[in-house]
DNA sequence: TTGTAAGCGTTATCAG
DNA sequence: CTGATAACGCTTACAA
């Protein structure tokens, strides 16, 4: 037995008014009499009348909703942003669809195109990590109207506006805290120096560096991933070599909390010998018995800031020519025990 | 500059061939000539052209889209069970919606409504704590054919399919498990009892004790929230008495922690002293200095049997009645320090 | 193998 | 204040 919801059209006949009648009704345009619109509404909800947003997206070219594409959903710091993306968009009457790339370029590719298919009115995307060629985003800015906003892992693409904390500052935030403690031979651990945001982390931590008169040196910048096996490798390497270091800034928690383990094994104390500074400000950091400082991201008001950019950039859109935002939140440093040796 | 994109009538304008030609070549149509499919096909990309999933939606009924709703989207659990859903659905051409209900009933209602006017082909929910009432959901049931599927927070409503895992029997393994190791007298943290889990694993709990000739003591069982700082709290009214517990079972991960804290505070040995067990298997449970104890919900899985079950029921739904699912996952323990006392 | 035209459920324009 | 009708972009009988 298939329900077949109403239409106007059920409720028109029902009443005897016309199609246009009844959409003015239920839209409570200001030309109806208050007693059809009385009528109409109570009809309405007794045929159990709802609308049917795809007729209404088709004529007005709105659906009313937005991409998101990221990695993978399931990380403090996406479902985060997803989050703050939500509820900014959510009281506009925005739905967001979510999208995984898995890493990969090519689904990346796919879903956008998909996106564009399913006509959402705009597209919020962190890149993969094998999204080197960007060709497939510029194409999409050339051939249609559909913003799309960059966040946190952008590609530098003239037209597209992003919203990022500020890595350059949070490395170099990071760094300088070590120095300020005292420690006089940092490492770094470095995260896919493909995407910018360990670039900057990275460039900051040199920056730092190289302004407190400290020599940046290369054997000291390890690139690992984000994984605790990646930090305990690092660590090994490290404590094979002649000269050790007395602290560690690792662009990844998840590295930062294998050095811990692996330093722990070693029985090396943290932070009396060595410190640990980690980059995400994951939950697990704070929970620790030896809670781990880090920087956080503010990922709940980067998708926030974001959802707002979209927003301008509707609004814009009626108005002529839209303009590019450049969103830099501040990252926020939190020590915590594993980096405080006074 | 308005770039408008292209329609099939675009392409059949400039081609000299009726829409429906167009429309069929794409389609890949076994009655369509290879010559007309090719050069239908190279134009269409020669143009830019996308597919308007709307106006299809429209006339297939069909809009590939599915929505969920979580009282959050960034906790592990949540995030991961969405991850499963997107990943078994998205091989299909599905995209998932994703709607947040803060946990209250009125915006879960709002959020339903909305999916179904945006014509979603089925929804997944966990209810919120404060879904008492179940008569929207019900309706819903009654007055359209969209399928729903209950995960993890369901409510029995007959017609709707359910994947959980089995509370009960998590509760009874976490108490089993402890009694096992020696442990006399066991607390139970409980969460939220208008939610059908915890009373599931408060259940679980009694009759672990009771198979195994313990009393069941209503002041060994404290309602708390899913928060540190209750379960401090609850540690704290606990050692206010005079006869305290040597082992806690708790509903939420979070709790657990709370009470590891505390104890620690207090100088008390886990596990020697006291056990911990904790329920969900969060991420820092393992990475602690000392690993919590917990039972894992498997929620990626649970996801993907969310899926398949929706899968499912699209099938039938084309051949005849729809049959309402029950699927029963099992939980794994996860046995870690917190509760090896032998 | 291809074309014509109806229809999916709305909204908006133009008349009345 | 209300009605008739076109249009949004696509699929699909039914014809040819």
């Amino acid at each position: 037995m298939n329900k077949k919801s109403a239409t106007i059209y059920d409720i028109s006949k029902k009443l005897n008014v016309s199609v246009a009648t009844v959409s003015r009704a239920l839209n409570n345009h200001p030309r109806i009499s208050q007693a059809t619109k009385e009528l109409v509404n109570k009809t309405a909800k007794e045929m159990n009348y709802k609308q049917n947003n795809l007729a209404k997206a088709l004529k007005s070219g709105e659906t009313k909703n937005v991409g998101i594409i990221v990695p993978f959903v399931n990380t403090n710091f996406f479902s985060s942003v997803i989050r703050g993306i939500e509820e900014e968009l959510s009281p506009f009457g925005y739905h967001v669809i979510i999208c995984q790339s898995h890493e990969d370029v090519n689904i990346e590719k796919r879903h956008l195109n998909t996106l564009l298919n399913a006509q959402v009115d705009g597209i919020f995307m962190s890149v993969s990590r094998t999204t080197i060629d960007t060709s497939h985003i510029q194409s999409i800015l050339d051939t249609t109207n559909t913003p799309i906003i960059f966040f946190d892992r952008k590609k530098d693409i003239p037209g597209i506006s992003t919203v990022t904390i500020d890595d350059y500052r949070g490395g170099y935030m990071a760094t300088e805290h070590l120095i300020k403690e005292g420690y006089k031979n940092i490492c770094h651990f470095s995260g896919d120096l493909n995407l910018e945001i360990y670039q900057n982390r990275l460039n900051g931590y040199k920056q730092a560096l190289t302004d407190h008169h400290f020599q940046v040196k290369d054997e000291n910048i390890i690139t690992t991933g984000s994984s605790i096996e990646e930090g305990i490798e690092a660590i090994k390497t490290l404590w094979d070599r002649k000269s050790v270091p007395d602290a560690i800034f690792s662009a990844s928690d998840f590295a930062a909390l294998g050095a811990c383990q692996e330093l722990k094994k070693k029985k090396i104390k943290i932070p009396q010998e060595v410190a640990v500074i980690g980059f995400s400000n994951e939950p697990f950091t704070q929970f620790m018995e030896l809670p781990i400082s880090s920087v956080d991201q503010t990922p709940v008001m980067m998708g926030k800031m974001a959802g707002q950019v979209f927003l301008e950039s509707v609004k814009e859109n009626g108005s002529g020519i839209s303009t590019e935002k450049k969103v830099v939140l501040a990252p926020q440093l939190y020590i915590r025990k594993s980096s405080k040796r006074k």
